[in-house]
DNA sequence: CTTTATGCAAATGCTTTGCACTTTT
DNA sequence: AAAAGTGCAAAGCATTTGCATAAAG
């Protein structure tokens, strides 16, 4: 288990993230950055609002979008697109293909390489490139297992 | 100007390739298809419907809704996600990467091979691969004009 | 004549907004 | 204090749904 002090220490960490940012390190912040970290769920809005709701029960949805707004803004998390119902968060701001399963509506990260995302060029054809999302669709192993259509 | 006859033959290619998909071929979609056909502006739903109203005024948005995720599921036409605001429709079915320009809103068709959408393999790591969708952001050419900001 | 598609209006659900109030710094 | 952030409720919109009517094959 983790020790109470090295909680606190992340905790200062996210602070002086957040404050490097030119950002306020106030509890709600602290407790989406703190939820997001090594989270590799891909959680939609709502989902965060929900899970950290118990701790803090004055959290509302607006503040969440607000948060996740910023902190991609500074570049610290990735909004993506992949879900046509939702927008949904991942912690990790380097570019990496998402895959999102039709099934069970779970995105996952694939592994890097796999479907080939070369670097960022600075721009393509007078195009000025600032990111890039790479989105593959279709059926997750889980599902495949669960439902055996197809191979 | 395009041929009266012309017109009609191309109306007769759309009326088959519905009945080919199984599908009634309906003054409203064929209306749609023609609206699509050779289109590249990735029209939403929404302007997809203020443009064919005039000519058909009954038209509703629900049908143009309804048959763009039947011309989908049929493998005719893209339903993209690059637009966080709403849905984009790709007459062009064939994998190729988008740009989406975040200050007009515009999304342009990349030159293929541009970043290189490889052939999407059958499968990735267990992930049944059925879509690929690869999404450039940034600014386009015509706004790196107007607003003179960096490059 | 059967089946499929359309149109309407209402409902749904995600995301944003305005603003008074609270917290950081 | 000043500036920035929060929470609430309402508003905004894109998309979907249910169902009665209409058109296609």
């Amino acid at each position: 288990m983790e020790s109470k002090q090295g909680r606190r220490e992340k905790k200062n960490e996210r602070a002086s993230k957040l404050r490097r940012l030119g950002l306020r390190a106030t509890p709600q912040r602290l407790a989406i950055l703190a939820f997001l970290e090594g989270n590799r769920n891909h959680p939609s809005a709502e989902e965060i609002y929900q899970a950290l709701k118990p701790r803090f029960p004055s959290l509302s949805l607006a503040t969440v979008y607000s948060t996740l707004e910023i902190l991609e803004r500074a570049g610290e998390i990735q909004i993506l697109t992949i879900d046509p119902e939702r927008r949904r968060f991942d912690p990790d701001p380097t570019p990496h293909a998402h895959f999102y399963c039709r099934l069970c509506g779970r995105v996952f990260d694939l592994p890097p390489g796999e479907p080939v995302l070369e670097e960022l060029p600075e721009e393509i054809e007078g195009f000025r490139v600032e990111k890039i999302l790479l989105c593959v669709y279709g059926v997750c192993p889980g599902c495949r297992g669960r439902h055996k259509e197809g191979t």
